[in-house]
RNA sequence: GGAGAGAUGGCCGAGUGGUCGAAGGCGCUCCCCUGCUAAGGGAGUAUAGGCUCAAAAAGCUUAUCGAGGGUUCGAAUCCCUCUCUCUCCGCCA
């Protein structure tokens, strides 16, 4: 049997109907799309599809006849001779389908998402757009440390413990600073609860391939991941069986949250859904060997609270919007300088139409660094999910999904660290903290 | 870990090899009827593909009864593997 439905990342039919202009905006985000490739797999795919279908259509209505004939009592060997020949062609016909169908899926499956209209055309990060700033560095009149110096003459950080237990890109906090760190989760999950309308979800920190591919990470970023298996097995031999086989820890909570809708239709009156839960996060870091080695920075676990929304088609650019602001709300309860920035087109990920980085200011390195990443996925998620919505009796659309940090905490401990540091060495707690410190003002030693 | 029972359309539920994409019911949509309400009658009601077509409409066609594989001219139905759910026992934070 031959699957009908395939998953594509981008409108199959656009594909096919549209081909230049796909291949030009590609082209912006610096995607070479196999042109000759794809051209020879889907004139293959046509013929042989057509192929395969009419001899299964002979097959099933000689079948159907054979039934009636049989119920008639009447001789059925002839048709049973003639069908009976027909069996190779159409094994080989749909053996070749299939693996026609599977190279043409991998290749369809590595495509990025298209970059939206506002998107400005670029090649890296130099070419991102600044959208805004809120909040002044503050000047200090000493001179300042970094959040590592600070973390260790504190005692709060210890990352030779770390590298003991995991090896390297891993943190250990301690007293002061794992407090800290768990109210800045508390904080930021009652913020999003109680002022901007997520539901709060606990979801599981592994997840099973068909998720990593309804939101990208799969195939193309396998090296980003953690893969784990359980104790019991050899091997985790199929990456594409469920069950505790072939889970991978969660790089984001985007993951879960956002598969939750997968292969579901979402009545349209629940849209839009928002959901917003905390996790732990792991990365492989593949490639980035040499980047932010010291401090909290780049780890291979972090925790995150995470924002997801699933909303109507029309409304996802203005979602965005808004959560962005929830985002950015954060910062300005935490009174932490930061900048909105705007992705071009070379910088954005792979599910991306449009993206905006927040950057919190850290002043040891005097500059803005991403402390929340905020996308709309438009329509490329939900295809690989299919995850729909329903207007009334009409046939079922893809809903667009977004996500957006709403923050990373390591790196809002980074940013409370350096921001925040006196000249004795000790931290203040930002005021909205407090309630969640138990009252205190100050981490000193 | 041991023993057993299951998985069918939006829901319930029939179907153990043949005109089955699937009876029946509920729900839903449209229409008719009844002065309102209640009741009644009729029609419709999965999804994703492919082909024809400039396109639309329409037509033809394929796949899908938890997932994957197998047997067969033909599989919801038979066989194998896996996943999940439920019940009982054991173990466990």
């Amino acid at each position: 049997m031959i699957r009908g439905a395939r998953l594509h990342m981008l409108d199959i039919q656009q594909l096919r109907s549209n081909l230049q202009n796909i291949i030009t905006r590609l082209a912006q985000r610096g995607y070479d799309f196999p042109v000759a490739d794809f051209e020879s797999l889907e004139s293959q795919r046509k013929s042989v599809q057509t192929l395969t279908q009419t001899l299964q259509a002979k097959r099933n209505s000689a079948s159907k006849q054979i039934g009636i004939a049989r119920q008639r009592g009447e001789d059925v060997s002839l048709i049973m001779a003639e069908v009976a020949n027909m069996g190779d062609e159409l094994k080989q016909a749909e053996n070749q389908l299939e693996a026609v169908q599977t190279r043409l899926q991998q290749l369809l499956l590595e495509i990025p998402n298209l970059p939206h209209d506002s998107v400005p055309a670029g090649k890296d990060e130099n070419d991102n757009l600044e959208m805004r700033r809120w909040g002044t560095p503050k000047t200090f009149d000493f001179p300042v440390q970094d959040h590592a110096s600070i973390g260790e003459h504190l005692k709060l950080i210890d990352f030779e413990t770390a590298a003991k237990l995991s090896g390297a890109r891993f943190s250990l906090l301690k007293g002061g600073l794992a407090r800290l760190h768990r109210a800045l989760a508390q904080f930021m999950l009652d913020t999003h609860t109680q002022e901007n309308g997520y539901n709060e979800i606990y979801v599981p920190y592994l997840v099973n391939a068909d998720c990593l591919r309804g939101t990208g990470q799969l195939p193309k970023f396998e090296q980003d991941l953690f893969a784990v298996r359980s104790g019991a097995q050899e091997e985790a031999d199929n990456p594409d069986k469920t069950g505790p086989a072939g889970l991978h820890l969660i790089p984001t909570a985007e993951v879960p949250l956002t598969n939750i809708v997968r292969n579901t239709i979402v009545p349209l009156e629940n849209l839009p859904l928002q959901f917003v839960a905390h996790t732990p996060c792991f990365r492989s870091e593949a490639g980035s060997y040499g980047r932010d080695t010291r401090g909290l920075i780049r780890q291979h676990q972090f925790d995150k609270v995470e924002l997801v929304q699933i909303t109507h088609p029309e409304k996802s650019h203005e979602a965005l919007e808004s959560l962005v602001g929830h985002a950015e709300k954060i910062l300005q309860k935490l009174e932490l300088p930061y900048r909105v920035m705007l992705l071009c087109t070379g910088d954005m990920g792979f599910s991306a139409a449009k993206t905006y980085d927040i950057e919190v200011w850290l002043p040891a390195q005097q500059a803005y660094r991403e402390i929340s990443s905020c996308s709309n996925c438009e329509a490329f998620q939900a295809r690989r999910m299919q995850a729909r919505f329903r207007k009334g009796q009409e046939k079922p659309e893809l809903l667009h999904t977004l996500n957006g940090s709403g923050l990373a905490v390591g790196r809002t401990l980074v940013a409370i660290l350096e921001n925040y540091q006196n000249e004795d060495g000790s931290i203040t707690i930002p005021e909205i903290l407090r309630a969640y410190m138990g009252g205190i003002e100050r981490i000193g030693l």
